[in-house]
DNA sequence: TTTTTCTTTCAAAAAAAACTGAAAACATCC
DNA sequence: GGATGTTTTCAGTTTTTTTTGAAAGAAAAA
């Protein structure tokens, strides 16, 4: 396999992981270009690579660093901006555990907060409150250990946590 | 909150979360409505509660049970199909990621693999063969640690992991 | 066997999501 | 100040995904 077949097979796949996880096929293409470049790229090398257009490139490089996956980069004498991508794969995951904590975990906690407020007798109701209950415990759990697994540090998962798993 | 305003308020707060996960709304709504209701419900009644056709309703019925979230239920003289949702939430969790693994992780470890046959002794190169190989690093810790997280019993997660992680 | 009831399939329609491109905004240089 | 290079925005378009509904298929009942 030749490194160009290479770089285009891993673009491909990555977009297509990330649009299987509710990222857009886009936004992970350019992460993955970016992942595997040696230097950093401006918007015009991505537009040309990826043949996109500036309008998607610019919305998908911001969410990407919104979601600090990737750095602007500025060179000396140069106007234009350049971008690098967060190479640390712990790094990586870590910062989507944070960004999908937030979107999503912390307001489905807020909801079953709210649903705890339902009340009444009938077998309906006891059901009812006794799901939202256990989803919320198993929730809550999640919640602090994604936050103990974010603390952990670069080598954590990789070196120690197999061993006391085990 | 009354009862109905409650439950209306979870399938759609579950809905948007599958979506936002890549799971499609109905899915998750079918398998939110089937969570919360104390006995199994038939095709008919899904289609009825969720206000979605006999076709939508059957192909996200199946998947669900694909997946070994939904358990079809046969009641004697009945001649419909009812269905009943799985509702240990470490079972749920367990089978998504069984799931997802096999879907994604799995085959994503195929194509790294592939991806070491790219040779040669330039920078561009180095690097791509640097970058996959991290990659590689991390996605097979994280299918091993999965295995033993699958492997692990139902209170496993809720009543040890906590302690273990501190 | 024929009828009835229920399930599955799938082409077409609708809805949702992503993308384009051109114009506006912004920044730097002269 | 104006000219030039770069980034951002967003209405309209395209693409992708999801949903519908009607027809075909299956299984039980008559």
């Amino acid at each position: 396999m030749t490194l160009q077949e290479g770089k285009d097979k891993f673009i491909q796949s990555w977009g297509t992981l990330g649009s299987n996880w509710g990222i857009n096929r886009t936004m992970a293409q350019i992460h993955a270009l970016l992942l595997i470049s040696p230097e950093a790229l401006s918007a015009d090398d991505i537009i040309e690579e990826l043949k996109i257009s500036r309008g998607n490139a610019n919305m998908n490089i911001r969410a990407l660093i919104d979601w600090g996956l990737v750095y602007k980069e500025l060179k000396p004498g140069e106007r234009r901006e350049f971008f690098v991508a967060e190479k640390d794969m712990w790094e990586v995951v870590k910062n989507i555990i944070i960004q999908r904590k937030k979107k999503e975990l912390e307001p489905m906690l807020r909801v079953l907060d709210e649903l705890s407020s339902v009340e009444g007798e009938d077998e309906q109701t006891q059901m009812f409150t006794e799901v939202i209950k256990d989803i919320k415990l198993f929730s809550s759990k999640a919640d602090s250990t994604l936050d103990t697994l974010i603390k952990a540090d670069s080598n954590w998962f990789v070196g120690t946590f197999m061993k006391m798993i085990k």
